[in-house]
DNA sequence: CTAAGTCACTAACCAAGTTAGTTAGTTTGT
DNA sequence: ACAAACTAACTAACTTGGTTAGTGACTTAG
């Protein structure tokens, strides 16, 4: 059993609560989206916007259909999506060269700068933490990450699908 | 400029993209949305009713109040999770014993129990991986993900706030 | 060259949040 | 002691952002 009320008060016993480690991913985690829910308003856009700008932005040009099994939702989603970030001057709609079914969603430049002057402070800084590790901490780290993905996928994978 | 069209592909030279660890980070926060979304819908319940379960497991029975501060909503929102929630037997309303304004949210056993069957594996698993590290390299761990809350919490702090 | 498939889009709908306002109960100031 | 102010939970009406179903334009395979 996991938690268990005792004299009013609530236990939690669960392996791995309380470990300072664990927490600090949980951290990372809650910190993650409280930036992108920061930067996602900044840009005046929802989170799916921000997570589709992210794609194109490290993707270059994609069609609407590329965005929506990226983004994991229906065409049609994709279609209001991009409909909103064009009105918000994010993105404009090209037709394809040779498939004229298709229209490419090309990022604007200003805004892929916006994004990445909000976003420099944090990947330059894990950078440079990481460059200020001595090759043996930076091995640990590494290892350590890898493992904790590995428990992350087997965990996920544990679960139902749907 | 962080991203720019050279010949018909797309260059990405932003600090810190490509860094293998900023990568794991980066996987680390999608196998979370992952693993959230299966579980939640494993019980039957949107991501919102998983945090709420998340706040009720760990800090035991919360007014609806309580638990509209913690997953930063509306109080009519909390009124809608509780209800859902309820109607999917995962909780319970009880009333305050003395302010009678009030009515206590609690967990119920059977649901908590289910959640940490689920996250077991990822909480003892993360934990297995910290004792099997040589005390300097925990040391660096440590020292690591402290250094990445700090410039997480750095980058939340200068976004605007709202 | 026709049949099937693909893409973007629209329409109608649904889930889950919001704000505004109500009611019941509690706390505070005089 | 009691009126005024505050607080908790709830309801109603609305907004946002997704879904499914279906259409028309275009492309590909047999």
């Amino acid at each position: 059993m996991a938690a268990d009320q005792v004299a009013g008060r609530w236990r939690v016993d669960s392996p791995g609560v309380g470990n300072p480690v664990m927490e600090r991913l949980q951290e990372v985690g809650a910190l993650t989206r409280v930036i992108e829910k920061r930067l996602s308003g900044a840009l005046g856009v929802n989170a799916t916007g921000l997570a589709a700008m992210e794609h194109l932005t490290s993707e270059g040009p994609l069609t609407a259909k590329d965005l929506a099994d990226r983004l994991r939702v229906s065409t049609a989603a994709s279609t209001h999506i991009v409909d909103r970030l064009e009105k918000a001057g994010h993105v404009v709609r090209r037709p394809h060269a040779t498939d004229r079914r298709k229209v490419l969603v090309e990022p604007v430049q200003e805004s892929m700068t916006r994004i990445f002057e909000h976003l420099t402070p944090l990947l330059s800084g894990v950078e440079s933490l990481v460059e200020g590790l001595s090759p043996g901490d930076r091995d640990a780290v590494e290892n350590f990450l890898a493992g904790v993905v590995r428990i992350y996928t087997d965990t996920a994978d544990a679960l139902p699908r749907d």
